[in-house]
DNA sequence: GGTAGTGATACATTAATACATATAGAATAA
DNA sequence: TTATTCTATATGTATTAATGTATCACTACC
């Protein structure tokens, strides 16, 4: 699996985390099947634009296009650190996740 | 087609104009048909996200996910503005003043 | 025990991307 | 004119996203 693609699925899923949203709250608010969420964030899937799009607005995401020579400062306005106990005790159990939209590059130069 | 594929396609395309490169020039930097650079232009194509990363890179663009609240501010970095190192070492260390939002946007909804 | 919520997984089916290759039209330059 | 460049378009094929439905294991709580 590709790179972007499982970056993108970690932060997806550290966004519905700290959104404290199931899967399949998730699932309803974007209109997509929680099966598929499911195999989205486990990196399973290389999401259609369209569909990232949703998603991502289903968590107060937009998707945009940021040069290579603002990254930095735009990581430095997105970056936030999700406690772990902001999280319901039903989520605790899961895997912990890096911080929510951490835009951490390293894969192709 | 769906609007956020118009608009990531409109974007697309401006990079490409803004950095002086064909779409034949481009298909060779991203390693995508000319044939398909042009449906994408043309917002024919529901881009994979894999996809859309390996053609955003060729020209130095990075896929984000921003949280909402934060787009203003993002935006007023990303529209225009020269990053800091583009400055003289010597003007680097003078506070930054913010212009006030600009208005003129192709959106993101 | 039973119930409910969560996430992972399976399966079949439909729809669409991604690709290679080729070509046509418009504009430009030699 | 010819040649070149750039973009748009077409055809055919292989891959796979997306959906719908359903089930299973695990945890928490009554």
């Amino acid at each position: 699996m590709v790179y972007s693609t499982e970056n993108m699925a970690r932060e997806l899923k550290a966004a519905r985390l700290a959104k404290r949203l199931s899967q399949r709250a998730l699932s309803e608010r974007a209109g997509v099947p929680q099966s598929h969420i499911s195999k989205i964030e486990r990196g399973g899937v290389d999401l259609r634009h369209s569909s990232l799009v949703e998603i991502a607005r289903a968590l107060d995401l937009e998707v945009t296009l940021v040069p290579r020579k603002h990254l930095a400062a735009v990581r430095s306005i997105t970056r936030t650190r999700p406690s772990v106990m902001d999280e319901p005790a039903a989520f605790r159990h899961v895997e912990r996740v890096r911080p929510a939209y951490s835009l951490d590059d390293d894969d192709h130069g």
